[in-house]
DNA sequence: TCTCTATATTCGTTTTTACGGATATAAAGG
DNA sequence: CCTTTATATCCGTAAAAACGAATATAGAGA
């Protein structure tokens, strides 16, 4: 199997596209959904031209997926063909849930799109919240 | 709660510290059990104050432990208290177990001390290994 | 106290990464 | 074709990280 050769080196770069707190950010607004460059840069309250270049990082990682619309980019979470590594994904994406700038980045982007921010239990079901059910959010 | 006000950076440097393969290796090789550095070291095939440093570097992280024991210090993986971040760790200790690097790493320390490198099911149950049953494998 | 052994740290250097600011590309519309 | 708007990239610099080599510490035993 390919996919076991070097993923120890997958995994590295990997971590590594995780281990910024700009990208973690940007990660956690997409779980909202799609989002275009103007609205991550805007409800981070970045520089476009530095969102731009997370943007470029994280989807050389495989992280984020891309659609054009006309003059605007669409970026989306994207999905790793690594099980293995899919596994870990999950984990973060769940992790940043718990977020508190993560919330109050997309409570900016509700303002300006009406998108709404997952709660915890939303994203999926991990360890740190199965035991404590949580009450019902809002769906989709 | 405190442990929710910087967990932002606190994940950022939990990836920083895993977005490095020796690093990567180490915590492959602690899933064994408790280590000394002198068989990090050596089953790595990489010089003593790298392993330090990372170990270090590891440590002030809280992915790792130690005991002293006489003259030698014996590392183990930690127990990180915020469970949003456990869950993330446990996903990537179970990853570790796919890693060829790590098996082979494993190997030589059990040349040189007779333990075992566990399997992918041994660790943690995970997306990713539970859909298809793995033959039991060696316990402990 | 001297020595040996295991581990940690310092030093100087190189590589990598992130940044702001300026500029380039590319699609849409007049 | 020219302009506007959205996004991407380039440039020079600053900060961070990793390295090998050398050295320091700390415990155990003679």
């Amino acid at each position: 199997m390919a996919t076991q050769m070097k993923r120890l080196a997958e995994m590295e770069g990997l971590f590594k596209a995780l281990g910024d707190a700009t990208r973690l950010r940007i990660l956690g607004l997409l779980l909202t959904g799609e989002v275009c460059v103007c609205d991550i840069h805007e409800s981070l309250k970045i520089p476009q031209p530095k969102a731009s270049r997370h943007l470029a990082y994280l989807r050389k990682s495989g992280l984020v997926e891309t659609r054009r619309e006309g003059l605007w980019i669409h970026y989306r979470l994207g999905t790793l063909a690594d099980p293995v590594m899919a596994a870990i994904v999950d984990a973060v994406r769940h992790a940043l849930t718990h977020i508190d700038a993560v919330h109050r980045d997309g409570e900016r982007l509700h303002k300006r799109t009406g998108c709404c921010v997952p709660s915890p239990g939303d994203v999926t079901r991990v360890a740190c919240c199965t035991p404590q059910p949580v009450a019902l959010n809002v769906a989709r």
